[in-house]
DNA sequence: CCGCCAACTTGACGCAGATCAAGTTATACC
DNA sequence: GGTATAACTTGATCTGCGTCAAGTTGGCGG
């Protein structure tokens, strides 16, 4: 059964599915895995980075506090998503926390083992730097907007790209207000007037908590 | 002549450095090297990213700019940095733009040598890990930062760590006040008024254009 | 060494969005 | 299925900083 979810775990990451099955064998036995409640840390800010941390099942926020003690959140993890690069460097401390938004799963390797796998591996080790190539593009593109754009801008852009990721026009929103506040840059009470003011402009149409559909992704596009 | 400005191009990136001697004159034959001038263009957004630029000697800072037409100024690179990870990627855009600050030398390697390269000598796609994964921490605080802190925080801690990584608290800024102003996500009129207001409160000292002198570090770093 | 011009400074003003406060749901749990 | 409570909404107010405009200054090219 651990076996199982630790296979699963293996397989199911972009960085390791181009490897054979014998390596992946292998390498699931050197996965440990756990299983973690909402609210639980997978990670906090501070503590040794010494795992590579693989998302099976379920979604997990990564945010960064300041002295000041606000909190931003930098990227949603979902099933197949890693984090813990720390481990990539010789010994490091976490700048991140990750804590689970779901009921989640995830597997780890030790620091050792992983650079041990990065070692023997070539391809593994294009396939982890094709995965960070792509972070840092991300990200670029993040800094870029949190610097440039208006919430209007960035809230709409935002719905558009989700409705674009799950592909449809009506969808729940995967992440709470407050969730989704920290993740542009703003404050729940700015949402709630913001897509308010989406709504009453015919842009898009709430119900419930969380769900959206998007009726005109055009109008979207071009709030200022 | 051009084969020694390789060499040096090869022998000053960290990248590079634990390779051995032999593994070095061989990468420095796949290298290109060309001279620019303030102003010039290494790359720019959009086009076809297929070479891997390395900085000799000079600055150049590294933008990306929104539909509306604004700029953000994503980092400075000095002597020994690297950019252009789109050559990771199977082939990609770059989303940013590089453009000399000063009169500068890079070398460049294209993306097909590079990839071979990364093949051929694991020790090699370590160390570029490595320094993604750097970058990947130093823009995830830039991320935080600019959501998170206010102007007067950002600036004064820009340069306290102006001071400590040049290791004195008398410096010339690195950048023009625009330059600056971009990277720290402001305008140039706001960074005028707040080195005034840091200057009056005894903070710093200014004079000419360009120096600082950190006269107060603790006092910068309670900023609100 | 002088004068020109980009780089910077200073002022006045407006507004996006944060903050504080007081309701109003929804949903999860008994 | 009712009800407690966290999640959200709506309103009123305040403020940091962007914008536009009009000087001022430093430093470099002649």
């Amino acid at each position: 059964m651990h076996q199982h979810e630790a296979e699963d775990c293996v397989r199911l990451v972009p960085i390791f599915q181009t490897l054979s099955d014998a390596d992946i064998t292998a390498i699931a036995r050197l996965v440990r895995d756990q299983t973690l409640k909402a609210g639980d840390f997978l990670f906090t800010e501070g503590t040794l980075a010494d795992r590579l941390y693989i998302l099976a099942h379920g979604q997990a926020k990564v945010t960064q506090s300041t002295a000041a003690g606000r909190e931003q959140l930098l990227r949603v993890l979902g099933p197949g998503d890693f984090d813990g690069e720390g481990v990539l460097f010789t010994k490091g401390e976490h700048t991140t926390t990750a804590t689970a938004l779901t009921k989640l799963s995830v597997c780890t390797i030790s620091q050792h083992d992983f650079q041990a796998l990065l070692k023997n591996t070539p391809a593994l080790a294009l396939n982890v730097l094709n995965a960070l190539g792509r972070r840092v593009v991300a990200l670029e593109a993040k800094t870029t907007a949190q610097a440039v754009a208006s919430v209007s801008e960035r809230l709409a852009n935002y719905l558009v790209e989700t409705a674009g990721a799950i592909g449809r026009e009506s969808f729940d929103l995967p992440l709470k207000k407050k969730d989704l506040a920290q993740y542009l840059g703003t404050t729940p009470e700015t949402i709630s007037r913001k897509l308010a003011s989406f709504e009453a402009a015919g842009l898009i149409r709430q119900s419930g908590r969380q769900h959206i559909e998007v009726l005109d992704e055009d109008g979207l596009a071009l709030q200022d």
